[in-house]
DNA sequence: GCCCAGGTGGGTA
DNA sequence: TACCCACATGGG
């Protein structure tokens, strides 16, 4: 079932080619994951520019920049303050761990420890874990409840693991990063909060 | 003016 | 566990 939605998807829009980002590094897929929380993503697209230019590009970077340095270029994305609180907190953690990570199987320790960083949650994680260092974890946003409810009959209310466990029982890791991908590309085209567009109608008639 | 956007942490019962 | 709330900007 989960193959079936899939596989439309991947026929209808192609590879989506993510994470979406300016330079594709490790760091700035990372700080993306944080900075997108309860925000569009052009406006996190406004904040990796402004931290482009400060010259804030590594974890660092971000560690040796002023506060008010920081906080004002991530102001765009919105909740200033205590995502650059964040941004910080995970810029420690890469330094610690970065290298580790890349070298290491994924671990659900290695996911336990990113989940203690402050400002990473369960999504957060996913997302780093899946964009950032290709490791095989599912990402349970707002757009896979809404999809997973409308296409896949599953609960949008369901907690975040019980939702992350049905897909990666059911879909092989090398499509976990294309297919949250496609979700949200359908999502953001046709899939809305309203009710789905032409191309959901069409596609899953 | 209102609603929404690829959440998270802290508090309370 | 399950709720509640604060956190803040920018586009439609």
């Amino acid at each position: 079932m989960p193959m079936k939605f899939y596989n439309a998807l991947f026929r209808f829009y192609g590879p989506q080619h993510w994470w979406p980002c300016r330079s594709g590094s490790r760091w700035e897929i990372a700080a993306g994951a944080v900075l997108t929380q309860n925000c569009a993503w052009t406006n996190v697209e406004k904040a990796l520019a402004n931290l482009e230019t400060a010259g804030i590009v590594s974890p660092a970077a971000v560690l040796e920049s002023g506060p008010e340095a920081l906080a004002e270029a991530v102001r765009p994305a919105g909740f200033f303050r205590q995502k650059s609180r964040y941004l910080r907190a995970l810029a420690e953690y890469f330094l610690a761990r970065e290298q580790e990570i890349l070298e290491s199987e994924y671990s659900e320790e290695m996911r336990d420890s990113l989940l203690r960083v402050k400002g990473v949650g369960r999504e957060t994680a996913d997302s780093i874990l899946l964009y950032a260092f290709g490791k095989p974890t599912f990402v349970i946003d707002s757009y896979t409840r809404r999809a997973g409810s409308r296409h896949l009959g599953l609960d949008p209310e369901a907690p975040y693991e019980v939702l992350r466990s049905w897909f990666m029982q059911r879909v092989p890791p090398q499509y976990f990063n294309e297919y949250h991908a496609l979700i949200v590309r359908l999502c953001k085209e046709s899939c809305r909060k309203g009710g789905c567009g032409s191309v959901c109608r069409r596609l899953f008639p």
